[in-house]
DNA sequence: GCGTTTTTATGCAACTTCGCAATAATGCAT
DNA sequence: ATGCATTATTGCGAAGTTGCATAAAAACGC
């Protein structure tokens, strides 16, 4: 718990940004992506995620603390899944956004290359 | 540009937790709902955001660098506004989920009153 | 020039990432 | 039940990143 939430009633788009701060690393992203298509244990993770145990298992901890997954024990093994099937949305309809920005991206890579100071002409 | 995306064509899922990683700050959030209603220069958000210029001014550069949004200039002024109106969608679908997560969260809360040492009975 | 609006620079505290070592929790064999 | 292997988590510390304040500078209109 952060000093800040001591006292204060956590306003809503710190939230917010906790949740989206769920979702910005790489890894964890991975993760969600996964769980999309059903359950999976830990060491069925492991490989796809492609980071350590001790690694994964802080960010799948980062993950349930923000309420985006739960657990089940099965024997020894440990089941992780989406806590909300809507969290599947989230990721399609940014995945929507993400292609508008690579697009802008490419777009003003043209420019900068079109506005290139004339590649250089006799360089090498 | 980072050490790493010199040789690789950066993995879409890095690129996708930059995008989360930019909606990943209170201010932030603040800043794309108030564009939401339409364009703001720097001194309309100044007051709203509630932070001195400098760190508005920074965390509004972040979400240019991350092509969330876009400026205009005139005058004086320099105008702000969604580089793209799906983001509105991001924004809204984040919150359906939220409402679930705390929810969800609430529950627990009660779950846990209700499991505790019968709140002190002799207690002030 | 001067004032307004916005950005950049710099520095420090706070947080995050991630590896390694150690620990816990379970199931199975003896 | 004790030990052992498997599966997963926790603790800790180094390196890197982010947040945010203060001071300084840039860009514009007058």
């Amino acid at each position: 718990m952060r000093r800040q939430d001591v006292n204060h009633p956590t306003p809503l788009y710190e939230v917010k940004a906790e949740f989206f701060k769920a979702l910005g690393h790489p890894s964890r992203i991975r993760v969600l992506e996964l769980l999309s298509s059903g359950q999976k244990s830990v060491s069925e993770l492991l490989p796809l995620v492609g980071i350590n145990p001790p690694h994964l298992s802080q960010q799948l901890a980062i993950l349930k603390r923000a309420g985006l997954v739960q657990t089940q024990r099965e024997g020894t093994s440990i089941f992780y899944s989406l806590a909300f099937p809507e969290l599947i949305d989230v990721l399609a309809v940014a995945r929507r956004v993400l292609i508008d920005v690579l697009a802008e991206r490419a777009g003003l890579l043209v420019d900068l290359q079109a506005s290139a100071p004339l590649p250089y002409p006799g360089e090498l």
